[in-house]
DNA sequence: CACAATTCTATTGTGCACAATGTGTTATTG
DNA sequence: CAATAACACATTGTGCACAATAGAATTGTG
């Protein structure tokens, strides 16, 4: 007597999504290869190209990422000339994260990049649109569970 | 004069991948705590319950992971007991990978974890079916402009 | 059959993710 | 106002991902 079935790999959600964005990220990769930055600094300039400066727990709280992922991630900007780290005067708990005027300049690549990745899905651009918002909604739920 | 527009992190289909995929991984942390295993384990351990045995580089073309990843994971579960790890006689470059008698128990578990992943989605079945094809033909057709 | 090319796995090094913990700072509250 | 709680960030440790490289085995070719 069979076990009781398991959907396939190819037929699960949950591995479309892992294998779809390690997909993407590679070709973030090639994309961001001559800016020197990965896609998760990439992102965080993302954040900071929007509002000029964060601290580290709003760019946390943006991405979804800890202190433990963030803190050496900024330490390589900083390493890489992108950004500088100073501590707050009003509290000193606080450590402000800026862009340099390199990442300033960067900023006009990100426009050709974005493009390109959604010329990379073979999407239009308001399929693409909708695609987005139902996972969006998906990872909410799932979130929302915890 | 503004700079070009930049559409802001939550509104790309990058970072909803990247994001979404995240917030799945961590509903599987939860539910597979019990057995001992993480995500990309349990994928490993979901290809061996079809197949039964398999090579590392089968692991790898069916998870699209290299051995760069796959050797360590896979010395893991055999530290816990979970796989084999045998080289083949035939091609003594090959490394079969089989699945422990204690790891074919673990195999009752899986329906019950699928489930609860998917009603963790608050998606009808439908629906999830619907977007995971968008998304892994979003995801194939970006591997392909490699 | 030699030998070059290919295949398969493992290793090394870098950079995320995330849990757990530590440290200093600010806010709260009895 | 002192004790305590809450907050912000950093550090440590584990486990992926992936590029680059190495090393052993097999295959293909002249």
């Amino acid at each position: 007597m069979p076990d009781t079935a398991i959907r396939p790999l190819e037929e699960q959600i949950c591995f479309a999504l892992y294998s779809a964005s390690r997909s993407i990220t590679g070709r973030y990769r090639e994309l961001l290869a001559p800016l020197g930055v990965t896609y998760p600094q990439y992102l965080v300039l993302l954040v900071l190209w929007e509002t000029g400066t964060s601290t580290v727990r709003e760019l946390g709280d943006r991405l979804e990422l800890d202190s433990g992922t963030l803190s050496p991630l900024l330490k390589r900007l900083q390493a890489l000339g992108l950004v500088t780290r100073t501590r707050s005067t009003l509290d000193e708990r606080v450590v402000e994260i800026s862009l340099t005027p390199a990442a300033s300049e960067m900023r006009n690549e990100a426009p050709r990049i974005a493009e390109q990745i959604c010329a990379s899905t073979g999407f239009a651009l308001g399929d693409l649109a909708k695609l987005q918002q139902q996972i969006v909604t998906l990872a909410t739920q799932v979130r929302e569970f915890a």
